[in-house]
DNA sequence: GCTATTTGTTCAGTGGTTGAATTAAATGGC
DNA sequence: GCCATTTAATTCAACCACTGAACAAATAGC
């Protein structure tokens, strides 16, 4: 039966668990695996040894473990100046594990598949509008994307290590999606609804396991993956909603209950328009996918998240006044609302993902205005503002990635179940 | 000589460093001793392994070692039914290492030392304005300070084994105050000045380790180490300037570079009052010390934070109308800040501290208004809003008590420089 | 071809945990 | 009051994983 976690926030040393003996290993697994994740080019035994401060003789033995486990092979010899026996270099295997990405969004499905590399192995999006369906048969149509996913991985010779579901939505510890709003689901309990598929089941000893996270988060999880140069962030996925994720020296921030990053409801200015939240002025009243069309002569268009960026695109390309003038006072309300974000989190890099990946070049130039003028520390160092790196595939490529990335900070978890 | 560290950010287990054979020791030295500090009753040995996994035989050898290092002790034996050989109770010593708590502000200086327990030893405030000193003369007054707090552990039996300096404004991972408005300080090499003292090199091997870090964000520690019970909350330290500090899980959160918690700088209204920052409707303008005190008509009267407060507090309490509309209009306009805040974060705990700790009384309503409108998780669960625990010397007590924290959480750093 | 040099492996040694047996100290039934 | 029972803590041989040094492998330079 597949079993479900949920990726857990950071904690305190303190809060961590005893160390076995068997603990030794598992943790220098870990270190050794993250340098060859980590290292710019294949580096050798030795270096990993002089670099940790482990003994050769002991990185040795984790290595042949790791390849032992298919998690590393070794690469061809890498040529080198001066003397001695040449090196062997050190690769996270592309033949091994692979993570399963799955993304219900309000109108596509989409699937995927990446290798410990972070190579995109598999693709597949499915365009549909879901609000009129159940959550049991928009998962089950999710299914038959996951099942052709999981035959594109064997015939590629990579073993499914798991899986995580993105839904734009609040999602509890245990994978119950508590509310999400714009697919219309309240208290759907996804794990429970995909027990029993066998294309999430199957060839790994207890199967995929599945983890279910919020859209918002595992966009940026996805950003992360395919910039991993910046490895502290703000994440905007500008949707019907505003959500955010916050990455932290690689690792995602999720708050006290893992329900951080409402930017939607960050108020902008605090006598402004009523917001469905019931509050004034809120983010979401100026920025929000409905506030632009509304602003630009497009209300009540009802048009998936996808169209509406694209379709604003569009008028905006072709200079339409109204739009132009929407997509600044859009730009200038979020650069407001992100500007508080920075001051109080300290990140230097914003990046505009979701529909605001489509409209940044119309986004940027008044977010990062407002960022110059409010940040305080925009002096010392300024806050660079761009565009997400992948479009909407950027969650489940992020649900995938955070598959994979558990392996690597923990691959004791994979090789213990290989037995 | 003494030598310097930071309080190093929350960083991923990736980055972690590799686990040598001793350091299995070093960590379970940590897990017990983490385990005995954060008990509600003096737990026994077999309670400790039954929680965490670890064998008896571990443990007892684990804690010989922690009451070698003088800093567990043996409890009563505690009352129990039934039969058995009755328990013997471990907790934290009260008379080994202490840490040593210090702070430079405005119009005071403190020091402070709390034992392992989290008892306050010794105290004492030194009121004077030390804006006309440079920076070497009010250090210089802080040494004596120092003196008397390093002779008061002594003669409690108690090793001061580090020190923590509070100072109001930005400070780098080198313990470098970069600038320090309301001081007037600007790139001070405070561990430079601090060097020779012999007040704080002294019986201890290599003499206790000075940290240097930003006065909200100790106080926020502080607030902690007072009310251990939250683990997770916003401290708002109102000052001349606002400052935050993010308690998550018992840690707290200092933002990519260190420099989180510019509270006093989320926009509140991007059409506001200009902020000596140079933008426009910061919290500051309208929560600020000077724009309370001026719109309570005591405009230009320049008193040290503390008084200012009480004498807001006096006013208010008098019933004075154009200050408690002051403090009314400073509280919603705290509240809107900090319900961004809290939407993004995620917390179910706002502290008011520094200066709004006296005046909690009257900005408690309004802040609680805006965050119960505001908050989209309000009506799950209601965000708490209360006064500090500690007054101004909560920078000083946080500072003494990360000491204290830090060997709690390493413990072998302390153990191993006993030799 | 020989030496210097660097990589990777082998192997005895050691630190620290493991698990079972043992001792210690109390309760409760008879 | 004595003994079986129960729980706490210690002791000790075994074992796991790292350590350090010696050794084998492979190359460049002379």
């Amino acid at each position: 039966m597949a079993t479900v976690w949920h990726c857990q926030a950071v904690t305190s040393a303190s809060t961590a668990g005893a160390v076995r003996q068997g603990s030794l290993r598992e943790l220098n697994l870990a270190v050794v695996l993250g340098r060859i994740a980590t290292a710019d080019r294949p580096p050798s035994r030795a270096a990993i040894a002089s670099d940790t401060g482990l003994t050769r003789a002991t990185v040795s033995a984790v290595v042949d473990d790791l390849i032992a486990g298919r998690l590393v092979v070794e690469a061809e010899p890498e040529p080198r100046a001066g003397a001695g026996r040449p090196a062997r270099g050190l690769r996270l295997a592309g033949d091994g594990p692979a993570g399963l990405g799955l993304e219900v969004n309000v109108d596509y499905l989409a699937a995927c598949v990446v290798d410990l590399t972070g190579q995109v192995r598999h693709h597949e999006m499915h365009r549909a509008d879901l609000r009129p369906l159940s959550p049991g048969d928009a998962l089950a149509r999710l299914v038959e994307l996951a099942g052709r996913a999981r035959t594109a991985a064997d015939r590629q010779g990579l073993t499914l290590a798991g899986a995580t579901l993105a839904v734009p939505g609040l999602v509890d510890a245990h994978g119950l999606v508590r509310l999400a709003p714009n697919l219309g689901w309240r208290e759907v309990d996804v794990p429970a609804l995909l027990a029993g598929h066998p294309a999430l089941t199957g060839t790994v000893a207890d199967g995929p396991a599945l983890t279910v996270d919020n859209e918002a988060n595992l966009a940026a999880l996805g950003e992360l993956h395919a910039t991993p140069g910046t490895a502290s962030f703000l994440h905007v996925s500008g949707e019907i909603g505003i959500g955010a994720g916050i990455v932290l020296d690689g690792a995602l921030f999720r708050g006290a209950r893992g329900w951080s990053g409402e930017l939607g409801h960050v108020p902008v200015d605090p006598a402004g328009p009523r917001c469905r939240c019931g509050a004034r002025g809120c983010l979401e009243t100026y920025a929000g996918q409905e506030a632009i069309l509304a602003a630009a002569g497009l209300a009540g268009a009802d048009l998936p998240a996808d169209t509406a960026a694209r379709r604003l695109a569009d008028l905006a390309g072709a200079g339409d006044r109204a739009t132009l003038d929407a997509l600044r006072a859009a730009g200038t309300a979020l650069g407001v609302a992100v500007s508080g974000v920075v001051n109080l989190l300290d990140l230097d890099t914003v990046v505009l993902g979701g529909g605001y990946a489509t409209l940044a070049p119309w986004l940027r130039p008044p977010v990062a205005a407002e960022l110059a003028d409010r940040v305080l520390t925009a002096a010392w160092s300024p806050v660079t503002v761009r565009a997400a790196a992948l479009g909407p595939e950027s969650a489940a490529v992020g649900g995938a990635g955070s598959v994979v990335r558990r392996i690597i900070t923990r691959p004791s978890g994979w090789l213990g179940r290989r037995e």
